[in-house]
RNA sequence: GCCUGGAUGGCGGAACUGGUAGACGCGUUGGACUCAAAAUCCAAUACUCGCAAGGGUGUGAGAGUUCGAUUCUCUCUCUAGGCACCA
């Protein structure tokens, strides 16, 4: 017997248990039903369990019901994105391995998850930081290395002076580590690079598979990041040297208007080139203030200088000045442009500051040459001044001059990418080691497949300071080298941990495969994921790794489809006081304080009816207690009627619906209409409105007449709108949905009860509100049948009373019928 | 500066392909129940003029298209996120 009281804690525990015991939530690949891979992205197990986890966790719980309630064979894992800097800094604290803080954070956090209800394989659970699965990494990391796709680079590297690690250019955030706040600066040092440039053209253009699937800014965030642009590269012969300085440009149309070529401080070139009095001093100056710029620091006047060397125009053959410029990068193209300053803006201030020619060889059709500039002139036209180009179109001419450059082997079109390869070296002891063996005789060696996993030692002390723990242990880093044997020094940096979570989706799909990263059977058989739901932060770092190594992985047979995630949702943050939920801030509500006061139930509902799932939630303790109500309103009204509800549904046909039965069932099928397509698009909160609409609708006919639900009719009405609202609820409220579901007489789980249909045809009504307007504005409205044709309608409503004041003696211009909607009077 | 979103009551948010703006929830007010309170149930709730009937105004601002615009077009303001000497 259902209690009076609705108790959250005293079923949701007891569901939860049989919900276990039953293993229905546990993904098998031999299902007649289609597959569903239902995805969140995992979190770092920091200790507890956060309102933004909770939030996309229930949105993620709610596709996963909703999709097996529709007939699918739903996988739904979790798992650890295990490996961090915050269980270092734990060890450094509190003197504890961060194997041991990091296990005790997920045996914690998975009770929690628990607690929830959120309906996970956990026979699936991957944890990135055992070797069982980082061996799989460290195999694919000397895959790259044998592939070509991963080498190793000397350069500048963004040095966290606190974490003492390096950070990838993504994580630096305004010149702060993305993680500690502290300023960046710069240090020189070997490095492990991942090609993902080599992937930049299939990452870009299998954008067109995602296209209506993920949302629009994900896609134009990864589009920018990967920064493609087309032209051409071009080489300068040095007047009186065989050196050749090659420029890239967007504007290969523009080569005539060439009057300089500008280079950065950094270009290998720039040294022997600086032949004028003085100008290897300036260049040291320049190379200085160029290394301590800061990423975010505003632009000034730009500041060059000139070399004293020429370089020879491949049109024309003119002697044009090399210069110097700050504001040249090394990192993008080639570190030289031709200068253009007619049509460039940089090189226009560039050359009006230091007095430098300016061509123009662009203008509007049909114009001319102006007298002076203003500034450049970056549109399109035709060529002036350009010989034999003159008169082309501009975007004509880029492919015309290129291909004159190409016979003269002196120019090539191309693609430059903004995207860089990504570094994943860390000098930190929680990540998956680097599997290489830096031989003497032999040079640089991967560890073989036989000797993996290399796993990270246990006896291990933390100083919190001198970079990484590794390279002051005894032993680690001294091994023999795996070819010829001898004494050889083993490589003590770790993987960046992006690197584990590029591929932990395709792991869930064979968690426990103990012969290589995963099955390709069982991979093919559960990707692509379906539905992956995580927060837009992870827009151009995350998603665009998991991507490519989706492509590497497809390429060297592991898997089969382009793309690993079909369907991204990106949910907004859990928002307090207009703030986001933060420690420092104070405004942190957690949420098993949540779950103990309300239960489940409560936090989940409340989670995806009080925004859009991917705008941000502003976190409002009323509102939950709406949420609570609702429930418990929903418990009443089972309640008083629960001898009713749990007889037996007698036969439909049987029965003689009155106007009011009729009305009510019209609503509940309006509902299961309305949450069907709102859950389809992506619209909880609005599904949840539509239940509650009929809730408030079976209140109000039980206040009219408190029998009506004894008639055979009521009776019917009342049990198929209450098993229609546990049926659409339980996606969003598992637990109260079932044990309701139970106490009706249902002997199996509502989990794996199917997703009801609505009828159309009883919600077909005779007669619509048909609103009435005067030039515009609502003036009255009446109830109308639905078969009366415009002729009659007009007839109608010309006729009103209430319109007369507004039509009396004016002239009919027009009326406006729009079936089964307005009918708009025109009159002047 | 550039790119992409967004702007609707006191608040969170609804509104089909251009067709009743404000669903649903919160809050507020009033009523019922109660000795009383809480809880619950019912009702009202954009603003404004009016005793009322009824009228006027209203979706960031301004224009435009239309019988009719929160929705489409243009200009602008504010705001969030992303990118930035990218050749």
């Amino acid at each position: 017997m259902v209690s009076e009281k609705y108790d959250p804690k005293g079923i949701e525990g007891k569901w939860q248990q049989l919900w276990a015991e039953q293993n229905v939530f546990k993904a098998l690949e031999d299902s007649p039903k289609p597959k569903y891979f239902c995805l969140c992205m995992f979190p770092y197990p920091s200790g507890n369990i956060h309102m933004g986890h909770m939030r996309n966790y229930s949105i993620g719980d709610l596709i996963s019901r909703y999709k097996r309630m529709r007939g699918f064979n739903v996988l739904q894992p979790m798992g650890w994105d295990s490996f961090g800097l915050p269980a270092e800094n734990a060890a450094i604290q509190r003197n504890i391995h961060p194997r041991d803080w990091t296990l005790q954070n997920i045996a914690q956090m998975k009770v929690e998850l628990k607690s929830m209800g959120i309906g996970y394989d956990w026979d699936r659970e991957v944890t990135t930081c055992l070797p069982e699965y980082y061996r799989w990494e460290q195999l694919l990391f000397t895959k790259f290395l044998e592939k070509g796709l991963a080498y190793k680079k000397t350069g500048q590297v963004n040095w966290c002076p606190k974490c003492e690690t390096v950070l990838a250019n993504e994580q630096v955030q305004e010149g702060a580590c993305w993680r500690c706040d502290s300023s960046v600066t710069v240090k020189e040092l070997s490095q492990w690079y991942l090609k993902i440039t080599a992937y930049a053209e299939p990452l870009l253009s299998d954008h067109g598979q995602l296209q209506k699937k993920w949302p629009q800014r994900v896609l134009d965030m990864q589009k920018h990041w990967i920064g493609e642009s087309r032209g051409g590269k071009i080489q300068f012969q040095v007047d009186g040297s065989s050196e050749k300085i090659e420029v890239f440009t967007t504007r290969p149309d523009t080569l005539l208007g060439v009057t300089f070529v500008t280079i950065a401080a950094a270009h290998p070139l720039a040294e022997k080139l600086c032949k004028a009095p003085q100008s290897l001093e300036e260049l040291e100056k320049i190379k200085v203030a160029v290394a301590l710029r800061r990423p975010d620091e505003e632009t000034t006047e730009k500041k060059g200088f000139f070399t004293g060397s020429y370089a020879i125009h491949p049109i024309t053959g003119e002697k044009i000045p090399v210069w110097v410029g700050d504001f040249v990068v090394m990192e993008y193209g080639t570190g030289a442009v031709m200068a253009v300053p007619a049509h460039d803006q940089r090189d226009f201030e560039f050359a009006t500051l230091y007095k430098l020619p300016i061509k123009q060889v662009i203008v509007p059709k049909g114009e001319k040459a102006k007298d002076t500039l203003k500034e450049a002139y970056t549109g399109s036209g035709e060529l002036i001044q350009s010989g034999g180009f003159n008169g082309l179109d501009n975007e004509v001419a880029k492919e015309t001059i290129l291909k004159e450059l190409e016979k003269k082997q002196c120019g090539v079109s191309t693609i430059q990418y903004r995207l860089r390869d990504w570094g994943v070296s860390r000098q930190r002891f929680w990540g998956a080691p680097i599997p290489i063996i830096y031989c003497e005789s032999c040079g640089t060696v991967p560890v073989p497949e036989k000797d993996l996993p290399v796993e990270l030692p246990m006896d291990i002390t933390f100083l919190g300071k001198q970079g990484n723990p590794l390279e002051h242990h005894p032993t680690f880093s001294k091994t023999n080298c795996p070819k010829c044997q001898k004494p050889a020094r083993r490589e003590t940096d770790t993987m960046d941990t992006f690197v584990e979570s590029s591929w932990y989706y395709a792991r869930y799909t064979d968690p426990k495969c103990s012969t290589g990263p995963f099955a390709k059977s069982k991979a093919d058989y559960w990707l692509p994921v379906d539905y992956y739901v995580g927060g837009v932060e992870h827009a151009c770092m995350h998603l665009l790794y998991s991507r490519f190594f989706h492509k590497i992985l497809r390429d060297w047979g592991y898997l089969s489809g382009d793309e690993p995630f079909t369907r991204l949702l990106t949910q907004g943050m859990v928002i307090k006081d207009g703030a986001k939920m933060s420690k420092s801030k104070g405004n942190v509500v957690t949420p098993s304080s949540i779950l103990d006061r309300f239960g489940a139930d409560t936090a989940r509902l409340f989670s995806l009816f009080a925004a859009p799932p991917e705008k941000d939630l502003d976190w409002n303790e009323k509102g939950v207690e709406g949420c609570h109500r609702f429930l418990q309103r929903l418990w009443r009204l089972f309640y008083p009627h629960q001898s009713v509800l749990s007889e037996p549904r007698a036969n439909e046909k049987e029965i003689n619906f009155s106007e009011k039965c009729l009305v009510l069932r019209r609503k509940t099928h309006w509902m299961i209409q309305k949450m069907t397509e709102d859950i389809e698009s992506e619209k909880f909160n609005v599904a949840i409105s539509a239940a509650m609409e009929l809730v408030n609708e079976l209140y109000s006919a039980l206040t009219d007449n408190d029998k009506f639900f004894f008639s055979q009719d009521g009776k019917w009405t009342l049990q198929e709108a209450m098993e229609s609202l546990l049926l659409c609820l339980a996606p969003f409220a598992p637990h109260i949905t079932e044990d309701l579901w139970h106490e009706m007489g249902h002997k199996t789980l509502m989990v794996l009860a199917s997703w009801p249909h609505f009828r159309p045809e009883l919600l077909a009504e005779s007669k619509f509100t048909l609103v009435i307007q005067v030039n515009g504005k609502v003036r009255d409205r009446v109830e109308v049948s639905k078969d009366m044709s415009k002729e009659e309608i007009q007839k109608l409503v010309l006729g009103m009373e209430k319109l007369k004041p507004f039509i009396e003696g004016k002239a009919l211009k027009q009326f406006v019928y729009v079936p089964e909607r307005i009918a708009n009077v025109v009159v002047v």
